[in-house]
DNA sequence: CCGTTGATGAACACTCTGTTCGGCTACCTG
DNA sequence: CAGGTAGCCGAACAGAGTGTTCATCAACGG
């Protein structure tokens, strides 16, 4: 019903195209409701029938990439390997640089950090289930460990305006991180 | 001078107190001036003689923290081992656990986040040094690897109200990272 | 003890927020 | 293609928070 209306989805699409705008140009927390509205030229009351606030709309736009991130987790079966959920985020986020530029780099803010950490961790804790009875370390502490690796070279990339590819950066994190990791797994087993 | 004045001291301190109760009770973007005023019961233009905003004051208590965390990094050599500034991090923060529960935390914002994360990579990088000339990884991503994983497990640990103590935190950074970093070390020489 | 310095509170202009409402117009559907 | 629906607009509003100013008073250190 009210997705299918081509005035919505124009209204929509202005204002996260305004916010991405602005987040790049001077960081989410600087940016106003009053400034999105000016760059989408959009109405103040039409905002608000659409959403609740500024971080509605990022969570929005957020929710959009998250969701399709979920699928293409949802095609990868949870093999052995522990580096291949931190490859598949490189490659996604490689593949749609500008989204990932304006929502999760030092600009994005902290919201944005902290729903992408968690989902992270959702689909990392999902994929890597060593499903032990008394893990030499807390599941939630390794989980806590791949999010924040692959999460620091996503941030590292992207600050550096995405060098080589992401199979490069996907080889780095299995020189750093995928060592531990294997060594931790074994020895449980 | 200013810094001797009784009144002085007394009002920073009131200040920078009410800050910290009020960023664990509801998070830092959600304090504003008034609250750390009315909790510090403290006039508002006395406020503004001593800091320009609330990021101000916030800084002001992040550079306490970090010179101590200074002078204790002065005081350890760049030994070989390549979790040493990690235990270290994780020994001061054991120590002053409300400070980082309050300024670190989920609810500490993305201000300090950002501050902290800059420190550490800095204060890392100068620890170990591989000076290398055609590093196989650029020295700048193994330092966000090192930042990312101690911020990580740092994290976890104020979110579940510090467990065990510093020493097992840094075991379990040992066990994750260190192979990976110490597999990269011996490669390049 | 006294001159200096900091604390105070009220008042002010300003920015941003979130809500309301009447009128207009583009839109889907039948 | 006609009609009612539904989204958009713009202005206006109250409310919260910000950062500044100033005259007055009191505490401080030398």
């Amino acid at each position: 019903m009210a997705e299918q209306d081509r005035r919505v989805r124009r209204t929509r699409r202005l204002l996260r195209d305004a916010l991405f705008e602005l987040i790049f140009e001077k960081g989410y927390d600087r940016v106003t409701v009053q400034d999105v509205l000016d760059r989408a030229d959009v109405g103040r009351s039409t905002f608000y029938t659409h959403y609740r606030d500024k971080e509605a709309l990022l969570l929005a736009a957020f929710d959009e990439l998250s969701e399709d991130l979920r699928d293409e987790f949802g095609a990868s079966a949870p093999g052995a390997d522990p580096a291949a959920p931190a490859e598949a985020v490189f490659r996604f986020a490689y593949g749609r640089q500008p989204a990932f530029r304006a929502l999760c780099g030092k600009r994005g803010g902290e919201v944005v950090q902290r729903h992408l950490r968690r989902l992270l961790a959702e689909l990392l804790t999902a994929h890597l289930r060593p499903d032990a009875a008394d893990p030499p370390v807390p599941a939630g502490l390794v989980a806590e460990f791949c999010t924040s690796a692959t999460l620091g070279l996503l941030g590292w990339a992207i600050d550096n305006d995405f060098p080589h590819d992401a199979g490069w950066l996907a080889g780095t994190y299995r020189r750093l991180a995928e060592p531990g990791l294997t060594a931790l797994l074994a020895e449980h087993a």
